[in-house]
DNA sequence: AGTCTCCATGTGATTTTATAACATTACACA
DNA sequence: TGTGTAATGTTATAAAATCACATGGAGACT
């Protein structure tokens, strides 16, 4: 059963451009959130865990918009509130990235960890595929130290062309 | 993200966090813009000099809106259009970075040479100071040759607290 | 000069993204 | 079981960005 199962329609995967299985990809992103929760005694509330699995379904990024009405359409509320609290508390708790760029959310790949994101986002597909960066130990680290800046938090997110619409561009 | 916006007077220095001879960097400024625009043939008209000099005046970052409101007391067109057609000439053209993170604007440091900037963003007084950055030369570039990639444009925007809010906490 | 064309600007309306403010409900726990 | 806090619902509004179309002005060409 399922062997055949995620396809990932066009050649276009946007979980880190690669193909993956997305079943198992999904129960466990969920699973790992609820522990992580359970654990920092946070609650995992049916919106949050709603908007959860709709950017983990997508696997893409999704404004809050579009999110809120996936949410209108399982019956929750339809206010632009109810989507910017989860995300936020999404946000907050690591679960979820913004991408500045795009003004949009999308579900983090390996939730347990604590980590710099840094995101590669396609402007022809718009898939975003999420990387490890350090941008403290390079240039910017460098400045910061010099100056005297203590960073908290880094966006580090780079625009160009996925492979699969390369591949494309070059046919 | 306007109305407050002094507090920061003299002791941060907005630009790089460090004091500096604000005449003469604005006009060394202007007159690169100048001549980099003589040089490609761009047009370096009224409202987009204007918006530029906003933009270096104050050192900091800027939303469109305040911008806009900027050009009206000037006598210009005072339509959100005015304010992001300019902005979008200046970024295009390397003289002016969007910084992601604030929805807001700053004019570049040194627009002459290419680069790639990045920016320290004070969470506390909103300074601004741009830095260099290599995002491609660390992991995220070797992410991105790895899944084939093709990186185009990178945001690195450091958010965290300036040496003077620093100084400030400690106090 | 004239006039043609292109690009930039002006303006009104609208869309998209995000928050404020406050009422109500659900939960934790004494 | 009450009591305080956190979460949700809802109305309204603010802030950011774009669309569509009219007007104007600089350069290129005759």
């Amino acid at each position: 059963m399922t062997s055949d199962s995620n396809k990932l329609d066009a050649a276009c995967g946007p979980l880190g451009f690669a193909q993956h299985d997305h079943r198992t990809c999904m129960s466990e992103a969920l699973a790992a959130a609820e522990a992580r929760c359970a654990a920092d005694g946070l609650r995992f509330t049916p919106v949050r865990r709603k908007v959860f699995e709709i950017l983990l379904q997508d696997h893409r990024a999704l404004g809050a918009y579009a999110i809120l009405d996936r949410l209108r359409e399982d019956g929750f509320g339809s206010q632009p509130p109810v989507a910017y609290r989860a995300l936020d508390f999404l946000v907050v708790n690591g679960l979820v990235h913004k991408i500045e760029r795009l003004n949009a959310f999308i579900a983090c790949v390996h939730p347990s960890h604590s980590h710099t994101p840094a995101f590669m986002i396609c402007r022809l597909c718009d898939a975003v595929a999420e990387a490890q960066s350090s941008p403290a130990r390079g240039a910017l680290g460098d400045a910061a130290r010099a100056t005297g800046f203590r960073i908290e938090r880094t966006v580090v997110e780079a625009e160009g062309v996925c492979p699969a619409c390369v591949n494309k561009a070059d046919a």
